[in-house]
DNA sequence: TATGAATGAGTCTTCATTCAT
DNA sequence: GATGAATGAAGACTCATTCAT
C-alpha cells in the first residue's frame, strides 16, 4: 500500500480488444515514424479516434503501451524465425534462410524492429540498474540463431571458432544492415536487394565452413 | 563579487567560445547518460554552472547543440579513421586497423557514437523529407572506408563484388557490433575483446580476397 | 467483509435499499480512511462490487452521498443521546452520562463523527451562503444536551450563567477532545480513558453547581 | 537517485522573497476558504496574478505550500503564546491570558488555524504510519500551555489531577471552541464575546484551585 | 555578458459523470 | 437494474524559450 486508496483495476477489454489492438497500431505507426518520446498520449488518442481518456482504460500508462509493443515485437521476430521450416538435421541453408528471414522481418516491419531493437528509452544506462536488459522475446530470437549455430558447429559445419562468439557476430551483422537501413533510408544505398543478398552472402560465408 | 556559498562554482569567462566548449561537453554527457529527450536545457545549464538564458547567447536552441553535437561526433570518427597512419600502396592490414579504428571509437565514445549514429533524434522519417540525410562527416566517415575498399578492389584484393557494395556492408557490419555493445550492455556478450577481434577479423576475411 | 478476493463478490441484489446501504458503508469506511476527497467514485464502486455507473442508480451525485452520511451520523448521535435512560427528573448525573455517550460516539464511530463535525467539505464558507449551517439531526444532538442543561438550570443545578452559554460550552469542550483524539491520535496523549474520565469531570463540575 | 537526471535546484527568492509571501498569503485564503484539497494551483497563480509555471520557481510541490503555511501558522501560534508577558513567579492570570490569547489567534486568524489544526491533509490515517504527528511548533505551542500548568501545579494552585492531564484537558477544551466557532459560523451562537468569556472562565475554574 | 523572473504550450494522468445497450 | 465504454474538464507539473535588467 502505497498510502493512497487501492487502484480500480484497468485494462478493460473493449469489444474482446478490438480498441486495444487499435490503439496498438495506432502507437506503433507513430512511435516508428516520430519516436516514442516525441509521440504524446494526446496524439495516439487522435490517430485512434477516441479521446485520451479512454486510452487508459486500455493501458494504465503510456509506457505500457511501448512496453506491450516492445514485447510483441520480440514475439513476432521470435515466431518468424521460430517457425521457419527446417531440415531434419540442421543445414547451413537453414541458418541462411534464417538471416535472410530476420532482415527480412526488419524490414517490413521496420517500426516494430525500431521499438524491439532501436529505440532509446529501453536502452539507457540508468535503467540497466533496475531492469533486465532484455525480455525474453529478445533472448529466444537470438536464442534460435545461437541454436542453430551450435547445431553446425557440432556438424563441423562452421569455421573454428566457438559457436557463442559466432552468433554474436552473426547477430551484430544482421542488425547492423537493418538498423542502418531503416535509419538512413536517404543514404546513397546500392540497390537494397543486392545489398542485402551480398552482406547475408558474406556474412555466411564467413562463418560457415566451406 | 556575488558573495553567494553554495553556487556552482562560475567558471573564468575566458573566451567566448570556451564557454560553447563546456556546454558541449556537459550535453553530450547528459543526452549519453540519460538520453536526449531526457535532459532539459535547465539541467545542462546547471551542469555547466551557468544560467539557462545564458545557454541561449550560444545556442539559439537545444536541438542546436543537439546538432553540434552531431556534427562533431561525425567530425572525430571521420578524423579518427582518415589520420590512421597507411602505407603509400594501400594494404588488407590498412583496412583491418581502420575497421578497429571504428570500433574503438564507438566504444571508446559511446556518447558520441550514440549521437551520431543511434539517436531517434534527427533520423525519423519525417525529417529526412527536409533535411538531407547524414552531415558532412557522415560521409565522410564512411567515405574513409569506402575509398580504402575501392583501392584495395583495384589491386584486385577483394573479393569479387563491386566495393560499393562491399564497404556499405563492411559499415553495417561494424555498426551493428558497436551499437549492440553500447545498446545493451547487460546482455551475456561473450568475453568483449575476443568477440570484437573475432568479429573484425570474419568481416576482413569476408572481404578480403586471400 | 466485503471478501477482497480478486472481485468482490456480487452480492444478491435484495430490496434496492441494502444496495443503497452497502454503498454507504464502503463509502463511510473510505471517506474516514483516506478522506472524502481521495476518494473516487470508482473506489467506492470497487468496494461495493458495483460498476460505476451503478452507483448513479442509487445516488445522483458523489456529493449526495456524503450528504447521506453527513445526516445519518447526526442521525445517530442525536438516537444514541435521545434513547440514554434519563430519570423522570432531570439529574446531575444524566447530564454526565449524555458527555459520556458524547464522546463514546466519537470515539466508536470516528469516521461518523469526521464526516458530521469534521470534514472541510460542506462546512466552508462558501457554502454557507447557499446551505443551512447544519442539518436537522445537529441541533438536535446538541437540542438534547441543550435542553438537558435547561432542565437543571431550572432547578438551579447549573452555575450562574444562561443555559444556552452553558450547553455551547459543554459542546465546545466535548467536540475539542473528540476531535483531537481522532485527528492526533499519534500525539503523546495521557492515558485514554484516564483523560476521558477527567476532562468530563472537569466539565461537569464547571458547569454544574454543587 | 531515481533514475532521472538530478533537479535542477527550485526555491528561487524574488524580490527577496516577496513573491514568495504573496503566492503563501493567497494561498492561505483559498485554502482556508475552500479547502486545500478544492484549490487548484491554477486558482492560487491567478489569486496571485502570475502563471501556473512560475508557482513552481517558489515551491516545489503545491503539498510544499501547504507544509509552509503549516509550519507557520504553528510558529505564529507559538510565538504569540511564548511572547506573552508573564509574572515571575507564574500566576493563575497568567495561564488565563494564554487561554485566551489561544482563542484570540484561532479567531484572529481562522484560515491559519484551520491549517494548523482543522484540514484533513495532515491527519489521515494512512499518514500516520510516514509522518511524524505534529510538527514541532505544535508541541511547542501545547508546550507553553504545559509548561504553565505545571508550574501552577507545583505552587499547588491547580486542582488535584496530574498536569499532563490538566494540559490536555485544557487543550481540549480550547480547540473545541476554536474550532466549532470556526467551522459552524451559521449555528446560533450565544454573543460570541460573552461564549468565549464564559467559556475561558469555566475552563480556568474547572482547572485552577480557589 | 549574464541572469532572475516569467510564461504559453504542453506533458501524463484522474475525475465525476453520461449514455447506449 | 446494471454496465461497458466513453469523455470533457481538470488535476499537478515540466518544458524550451524570452525579456527586462
Amino acid at each position: 500500500m502505497t498510502g493512497k486508496a487501492a487502484r480500480s483495476p484497468r485494462k478493460a477489454k473493449g469489444h474482446g480488444g478490438e480498441r486495444r489492438e487499435e490503439i496498438l497500431t495506432a502507437a506503433l505507426r507513430l512511435f516508428g515514424e516520430f519516436g516514442i518520446h516525441a509521440v504524446s498520449t494526446r496524439q495516439i488518442a487522435a490517430a485512434v479516434g477516441i479521446s485520451q481518456p479512454t486510452l487508459y482504460a486500455y493501458f494504465s500508462t503510456k509506457d505500457e503501451i511501448g512496453e506491450e509493443l516492445h514485447n510483441r515485437a520480440f514475439a513476432q521476430l521470435a515466431a518468424r524465425l521460430t517457425q521457419l521450416p527446417r531440415s531434419r538435421i540442421l543445414t547451413q541453408e537453414d541458418l541462411s534462410a534464417a538471416l535472410k528471414a530476420y532482415v527480412d522481418f526488419g524490414l517490413e516491419q521496420p517500426d516494430a524492429y525500431r521499438i524491439a531493437f532501436m529505440l532509446e528509452t529501453a536502452t539507457h544506462r540508468t535503467q540497466f540498474l533496475t531492469k533486465p536488459d532484455l525480455p525474453a522475446g529478445s533472448r529466444e530470437s537470438f536464442g534460435v540463431l545461437h541454436q542453430m549455430v551450435v547445431a553446425l558447429h557440432e556438424q563441423a559445419l562452421t569455421v573454428d571458432l566457438d559457436p557463442d562468439t559466432l552468433a554474436q557476430s552473426l547477430w551484430a551483422g544482421l542488425h547492423g544492415l537493418v538498423s542502418l537501413l531503416i535509419a538512413r533510408p536517404g543514404f546513397p544505398w546500392v540497390e537494397r536487394q543486392h545489398l542485402i543478398d551480398s552482406h547475408l552472402g558474406l556474412l555466411a560465408g564467413a562463418v560457415l565452413r566451406r
